[in-house]
RNA sequence: GCGGGUAUGGCGGAAUUGGCAGACGUGUUGGAUUUAGGUUCCAAUGCCGCAUGGCGUGCAGGUUCAAAUCCUGUUACCCGCACCA
């Protein structure tokens, strides 16, 4: 009979669909394993060839720690608001609902042939009102708690589409999703204080099990660092403050950089002779783009102020003050002390200014280029700190600094408060009321959800209002707090929202009193393992972390990390090594693969592409050789002989359940099949009893789990092997009685000699050395050294 | 510029407490089956050489009985972040 996947794949679907093989329920005496992978955003082209990667995965881990005896949670959902599906509503004049809707049933559909082991009972849409009441709850709550504001600042705004981007959402001063230009906007903009949390997402790291690149991009991203706040007194009679990680390089600081949009411009107005230079460069400044900024790369621009001065706290040497680009309003005080012998960008600012550069760290060439080491190098020029190393300066000015009142130790981050309002129509209502007397108003909770209004038109405006606010009667409200006539908050939530906390959901997702019950949630606990992309190291994992945090710091969950473990997939790539996509003619259709080889085929290549973490190109090649397998293992059936236990392979069987359960743990995946392939040929070669091949329909399970129930069932079973006991393993099986050792001859491959496992260095030695081909070798030489690493090798050293 | 990663046959990739380099798959070649193609099966397949043998893990050194693996230097590519003081 020939294996044929479709009508094995279609019956063993609907099986587990009818019998709920995969439902979890919240509670009982088995250990508890949550099991999540990123849920997808259900675009109108379909599931990508990349969706399953990851998919398969953890689906292998979900449906081998069920077959291990845990109560596995493994969820599917939709992360349905965004931009996509509303520019293709604006397209096509259909409501954008219509379109998520339909798309997720495309989705499914196509998820559902690729028989993963959801519980498709706890789906869930990031769009639904049931879901998104409660992502506004949790608005309100940080809303209370003084971590959403409102607050007019530049952001970044794409010309595009028209929207206000994340700092996140920025590349190379170009729009993440449409690539269009971003300038800088000013504009009245929800934020969350995510800052708060800055320190404690980065303490988080060190109690987490995240695999180390992930925690890298994190903490880069949260970018602490550690240095001083200075004051330097001015001709104006005030104080400008600075921050700094060198300030024991105070004593080399010739000149100070303000930001253009620094307040003190303003303040010293009356003081400034030239301030029409001023204004000119404050205008360029804020027009620039930060593409334009990118650009210039570092040709430094900027504008002496003339007629205030500073005076270098511990020198007392009057030093000019400029205002440049190069220094940023949004981190630090705004304002820098200029360290030109030792900082690049100063030393460069200087060059083109033409401004004294003093050496107070010994050891480099400071006319000719910044020394910025601070390893080694001694201080001079540096008053009390001459002699010291840079570390031992560090501590003495910054104590010295403290004494006197002129500065403080500082820790800085380079982490920004989120930006969390679009001016869309497709996301989540902001809770708020805006009233001329009350200021923002909250709703109050039984209010939500805030629905979406039914409107005409999505298309943004050209003002960067929302598309909300066109609908009046929507927008027109009374107060909830004064009863006077108010406005509604246009703004929608990013999409980065609702994917914040929907791993809570899914712990109790009909719920519609609680984000989910306080037993759930208990029950649940951590996410145990979490997969998904390298992109969302520092946007997703960040935002859900902080949304976590502070669920926890209200009491509402009671870890304070989320995430127990998190991993990530490569990208796969099309045939000829680049990135697939449509104007490429590279895309493989996974649905098409699936057409053609089956599900399980599909799978079992994915995971056997290579290796796991990295990116892979795809090959239409290759995966026949993974269909073969199937069909290999399918036609074997026939020639299974009785046995209720291991036979002759009985070593090998050990070897192979040890590292198929090991590799899956550290994902391993393509060894692991490598390991059952080679089995499956040791089989052909010495025949297998049906011991034999039930522990390997057994292993191949979580990888290609339709055509090992078929063949669980022609077997004789009745049970689903969706509940079997994983296969164990005893070292002491794994050991032959005989080993072949290699022999060297001055660290070259001369022969191997077979011998008992157990043998002494001596037998192994004269074995080797009875060896024609040893002996051949070391002929009329002088044996010098004599190795023999016992179960390894024999090395004869000879001269 | 800073941070991280990678480099192994025609190709994807195995092998890391230093111990037979190239598992597994693909591709290629030859053979069997077949009217033919496809499928399946058998054999070979790192490079040079008829062969004994020699050479081989980006490159150049080093440590060691023994190095893809450790050390020093260097090159190329990929991915983050990017004027963060």
């Amino acid at each position: 009979m020939k294996y044929e996947s479709q009508p094995i794949e279609s019956k063993w679907q609907k099986k587990w669909e009818e019998t709920k093989a995969f439902h979890a329920e919240t509670g009982g005496d088995k250990p508890k394993y949550y099991a999540l992978i990123e849920f997808p955003y259900p675009s109108g082209q379909g599931l990508h060839i990349g969706h399953p990667r990851p998919y398969t995965a953890l689906d292998i881990v979900a449906r081998k720690r069920r077959m291990q005896g845990y109560n596995v949670l493994f969820p599917i959902g939709w992360d349905a608001f965004g931009l996509p599906t509303e520019n293709y509503a604006i397209k096509t004049h259909t409501h954008p609902a219509k379109v998520t809707h339909d798309n997720i049933a495309h989705f499914t559909e196509q998820t559902k042939a690729i028989g993963f082991s959801f519980d498709w009972d706890r789906e869930i849409s990031t769009a639904d009102p049931e879901y998104y009441k409660w992502t506004q709850w949790i608005f309100l709550q940080m809303y209370k708690n003084g971590l959403a504001y409102k607050q007019n600042m530049t952001v970044n705004w794409c010309t595009s589409c028209k929207i206000v981007l994340a700092n996140e959402e920025v590349v190379e001063g170009h729009c993440e999703r449409c690539g269009g230009e971003v300038i800088h906007k000013e504009k009245s903009q929800w934020m969350l204080r995510i800052t708060k949390y800055a320190q404690r997402l980065l303490d988080g790291l060190d109690t987490v099990d995240y695999i180390e690149r992930v925690k890298l991009a994190e903490r880069n991203w949260i970018g602490r660092s550690e240095g001083a706040e200075v004051d330097f007194e001015t001709t104006a009679g005030d104080k400008l403050r600075v921050y700094t990680t060198r300030p024991d390089t105070l004593f080399g600081a010739t000149y100070m950089v303000m930001s253009p949009e620094h307040p003190y411009i303003k303040k010293w107005e009356d003081r400034l002779s030239n301030m029409d230079a001023i204004r000119a460069y404050q205008a360029e400044a804020a027009r620039k783009s930060d593409f334009e900024r990118a650009e210039l790369d570092h040709d430094k621009t900027g504008v002496r102020l003339e007629g205030v001065a500073a005076f270098n706290p511990v020198t007392g040497r009057e030093i000019p003050i400029y205002i440049s680009d190069y220094v940023l309003m949004n981190y630090g005080t705004g304002a820098i002390m200029a360290v030109p012998a030792h900082d690049t960008r100063d030393w460069e600012f200087a060059k083109k200014f033409g401004l004294p550069i003093i050496e107070v760290v010994a050891g480099g060439d400071v006319q000719n280029e910044a020394f910025t080491d601070v390893a080694t190098g001694k201080m001079v020029n540096s008053g009390f700190l001459d002699g010291m190393e840079v570390a031992d300066a560090k501590k003495a000015i910054t104590a010295y600094l403290k004494e006197k009142g002129i500065g403080e130790p500082k820790v800085n981050y380079k982490l920004r408060d989120w930006v969390f309002a679009r001016q869309r129509y497709w996301g989540e209502p902001i809770p708020i009321v805006i009233c001329p007397k009350c200021g923002f108003v909250p709703l109050s909770e039984e209010d939500l959800p805030l629905r979406l209004p039914d409107v005409e038109s999505y298309e943004p405006t050209d003002n960067g209002e929302s598309p909300l606010a066109k609908v009046r009667d929507w927008v027109e409200v009374t107060c909830p707090h004064c009863g006077g006539p108010a406005e509604r908050e246009t703004d929608t939530m990013p999409n980065w929202a609702g994917s914040s906390w929907y791993f809570l959901r899914y712990m109790d997702p009909h719920n519609d009193k609680e984000l989910a019950s306080p037993e759930a949630i208990k029950y649940w606990g951590q996410v145990d393992w979490y997969n998904g992309g390298m992109e969302h190291a520092t946007l997703h994992m960040l935002y859900s972390r902080f949304w976590n945090m502070f669920l926890h710091d209200i009491g509402v969950v009671p870890n304070d990390e989320p995430y127990a473990k998190r991993t990530s997939h490569g990208m796969i790539l099309g045939e000829n090594g680049e990135k697939m996509s449509k104007s490429r003619g590279n895309v493989i259709d996974p649905m098409v693969v699936i057409g053609e080889y089956g599900a399980d085929t599909l799978r079992l290549y994915e995971m056997f592409i290579g290796d796991f973490e990295k990116t892979a190109p795809w090959s239409t090649a290759a995966i026949k050789g993974c269909r073969r397998f199937l069909d290999r293992v399918w036609t074997l059936y026939d020639q299974v002989q009785p046995g209720d236990e291991y036979g002759a392979n009985v070593h090998l069987m050990h070897e192979t359940i040890k590292k198929v359960s090991e590799d899956i743990e550290n994902m391993k995946f393509n060894t692991a099949i490598a390991a059952m392939m080679a089995l499956v040929n040791d089989f052909y070669e010495k025949g297998c009893n049906r011991a034999e091949y039930g522990t390997l329909v057994k292993l191949l399970n979580p990888f290609a789990p339709h055509i090992t129930e078929e063949l669980w069932e022609m077997l004789g079973n009745k049970e689903m092997l969706v509940f079997e006991p994983w296969p164990e393993y005893d070292e002491a099986k794994m050991v032959r009685d005989t080993v072949e050792l290699p022999v060297q001859v001055n660290g070259r491959l001369r022969g191997t000699v077979t011998l008992p496992r157990d043998v002494s260095r001596e037998d192994a030695l004269a074995a080797a050395l009875a060896d024609d081909r040893i002996s051949a070798a070391i002929a009329g030489k002088e044996i010098v050294k004599k190795i023999v690493v016992p179960g390894k090798i024999i090395n004869i050293v000879v001269k």
